[in-house]
DNA sequence: CAAAAGCAAGAGCACTGCTCTCCTTTTTGA
DNA sequence: TCAAAAAGGAGAGCAGTGCTCTTGCTTTTG
């Protein structure tokens, strides 16, 4: 009515808004792969074909939930990152992990929207690869911020075999100058790891193998994946 | 006609297998998602209520699928197991652990099937229980057997903080007697991280960051993981 | 050899994603 | 100012889904 740049596209954007808060809300009783257009629909009081206007297909609604995901456990990890003093990058390290853990365990099933089976006949579009991005990145940056200070110590493991450490030397180059070829590669296998550890809790792969000691386990592994890319514990064990 | 037993219990045994055959199949076409009873029916030249006298629902053809996969990686873990030499445990460990790589690459819809997102209503039976802990039972015997053999090194990380100690000496009481704790949790932990890094490859996210050397990186972890158990690597190196 | 059990077929229910046509409302441009 | 254009909503319809129920036929069993 009064609103300048037209009520229409106000509208739009509400009910946009609504769609994905209802979508969000039936992925976590159904599941992504039974998400249904026409119970999104029904809830929000419109017909199901109302609902194309705004997002021409299924799978889209299902990319913009995903780009969202990724964004929200990005924005974790990177709050995560910011809270840990500089100095201690080990520390850092853990609390991108433990930022990344408490994130999916407080939304499972976005969690599993983004690192769980890729729903078939659906490819990713290329939107989602910058948000995808941001939890390796965060630990990059964390490898990349402690050579920048001298605090990134030796990488265990010995020399990477050839193709590796060529590609790994291409990642370094593109997003993380300075870091030294091991330490890139483990923060890319870190990544991974620390994406099964998690998994292994939010899917419940661990019920009746761990119980009540999960934290400890998680918080003991993301330190030693912090070791395997070259940050040191807190103080260095005389040996 | 002739049959010992009836050729009626022959007959259904035939038409199960085929049930889940095609099923197998469509698997990879479809995923599991929209595996569709409906569909296997009609490729079999049945009509998809008869399928009902076989598997009383949809889940159920799913659960005996699951328990299929089970078993087949764990035979491929165990199998793997088996070829290694039993005097080089770090070895045998990354054997295991590329062979479970190696099968889930081969059975991408199965490795899904197991690993990926949860059905969400669907709770696993308890009859999967015990062919999903072949995998992990793998990794603990060569932790096992290397300690009866007197190889297993000490466990680097230091001290477990008291719950997880509790609970993984509850495991090596029950699994793996004589493995000491933290070898235990490592075990445990390296399992999941182990399906992280495999379920990257599968799942394709790995794309556009490693693409020619992830074999390198996976067996380059998995050496790190069977360290963080206690298995030395080949020759230790003089420090 | 009749009764019982097993199995296939088909109709039907309530649901799904998606398309198309109709109609109303809002925005836009001359 | 007012008609043309664009946008959105409603409903019918298509082809597909899991699953149930009834109707017959065949095999097994007592």
């Amino acid at each position: 009515m009064t609103a300048i740049q037209g009520a229409r596209e106000r509208a739009r954007r509400e009910v946009t808004t609504a769609i994905m808060d209802e979508a969000r809300r039936r992925l976590a009783v159904d599941g992504a792969a039974k998400l249904s257009l026409r119970a999104v629909a029904r809830e929000l009081g419109m017909v199901s074909s109302a609902l194309y206007r705004y997002f021409p297909s299924r799978d889209d609604l299902l990319t913009a939930l995903i780009v969202e995901a990724y964004d929200a456990l990005g924005e974790a990890a990177e709050g995560a990152l910011e809270a840990a003093p500089r100095s201690a990058p080990a520390e850092r390290w853990v609390a991108v992990c433990a930022g990344v853990r408490a994130w999916a365990l407080a939304h499972p099933h976005e969690f599993a929207l983004i690192h769980g089976t890729p729903v078939p006949g659906y490819a990713a579009p290329p939107d989602t690869n910058a948000p995808g991005g941001r939890v390796p990145f965060a630990l990059a940056r964390v490898a990349r911020e402690a050579v920048e200070d001298g605090l990134l110590g030796p990488v265990p493991g010995g020399p990477l075999p050839e193709p590796l450490a060529r590609e790994a030397a291409a990642l370094v180059a593109e997003h993380a100058p300075g870091v030294p070829a091991p330490a890139m590669a483990a923060v890319v296998a870190s990544w991974a790891q620390l994406v099964g550890l998690v998994g292994f809790e939010v899917f419940g792969q661990f019920t009746g193998v761990i119980e009540r000691s999960r934290a400890e386990l998680f918080t003991h592994q993301a330190r030693r994946l912090a070791e395997g890319a070259g940050l040191p514990p807190r103080q260095v064990p005389p040996h």
